[in-house]
DNA sequence: GGCGTTGGTTTACACATGTAATTTATATCA
DNA sequence: TGATATAAATTACATGTGTAAACCAACGCC
C-alpha cells in the first residue's frame, strides 16, 4: 500500500524534505516565495497529507510541528519507477536516449554519466569479489 | 499550449500510436488483452481525447477511424521532461544516479549506456567539424 | 474578563478523472 | 415497414484535486 500524494501536496512535502519538523507558520512562509498559495490552501494540503499518513504532527504548545513520514527517496522512486515502467517499459537506456534526442544532455552530463558509470561498473566488480557473510 | 491527456486516456493513445487508423471497434479489440474496460468506457475515453484535440476522427460509413494528433514523440517529451523537472531539477544525471541506485540498471544496461554515450560523443564532435550551412 | 489575533478544523465548490449506463440515430434484415 | 442491431452521443456518479473561505478555540492584551 504505498501513500500517494498529488502534485500541490508533494511541493509542501518539499519543504518539510529539506529541513524539518516545522509549524505550519514555517511551512506557509517557506512557500512564499514558490507558490502564490493563501494560507488556507497550505493548511488544506496539510490536513489532507496528515489524513494520507504522508507526514506526523506533533503538539508544541499551541501550534502543530509537522515532519515527513514518506520520505523522498521513496517518493523519487515511486514516481520515476512508474514513469520508467509507464513509458519505456521498465528500461532506463531507451529513456536516457530519449532524453539525448530532447536536448536535455549537454556535454558535460555526458562526462558525468561516463564517469557515474565507470563507478557503476567498479562497484559492481568490488561485491562480485567480496567473499559472502 | 500543451494538450493534458490523462492515464487512462494515454492508454488509448498507446493502441492508436502504435498503428492507426483505427475505429472505435478495432481500439476495443486491442484493448480488450490489456484492460478490463466496458465499450462506453473506451469510447468517453475517445470522447474525450477528441475535445482535447489529442485525437482527430474522420467518418467512414458509419463509424468513425480515429487517429493520433498528439504525438508519442511529444507525449513522452511532456512526461518524462516535466518528471525531470519536478524531481531532479531537470539533471539528468542525478535520476540516471537514482535508478541505479534502485536497482533498475542492470550490468548489461551499463554496458548499453556506455554505448549509447560514446555514439553521442561521437555524433557530437561530427557535428562540431561539420562546416556551417 | 471581553476581544482581537492566531492556529487549527470544517465546509465549499468547480473541474478532472475513472468508470460506466442510457439514450438516440441509423442501417439492416425479415 | 417495423423490429433489431450497432455506433455514437449524452448523461451519470463517486472520488480526487486545486483552491480557498468560514468557523471555532485558546492565548495574550487592555
Amino acid at each position: 500500500m504505498t501513500i500517494s500524494i498529488s502534485e500541490a501536496e508533494s511541493v509542501v512535502m518539499r519543504v518539510l524534505w529539506q529541513n524539518s519538523p516545522k509549524s505550519s507558520e514555517d511551512i506557509i512562509a517557506a512557500l512564499k516565495s514558490v507558490q502564490d498559495w493563501q494560507e488556507a490552501t497550505v493548511k488544506t494540503l496539510l490536513n489532507r497529507l496528515l489524513s494520507k499518513g504522508a507526514i506526523a504532527a506533533e503538539r508544541d504548545g499551541r501550534k502543530f510541528l509537522y515532519r515527513p513520514i514518506l520520505s523522498q527517496d521513496a517518493y523519487l522512486a515511486q514516481q520515476s519507477g512508474s514513469l520508467l515502467d509507464r513509458l519505456f517499459g521498465g528500461q532506463v537506456v531507451p529513456l536516457v536516449a530519449h532524453f539525448s534526442k530532447n536536448q536535455r544532455l549537454s556535454a558535460g552530463d555526458l562526462i558525468a554519466l561516463k564517469k557515474l558509470i565507470a563507478q557503476l561498473e567498479h562497484d559492481e566488480s568490488e561485491s562480485n569479489h567480496e567473499s559472502k557473510r
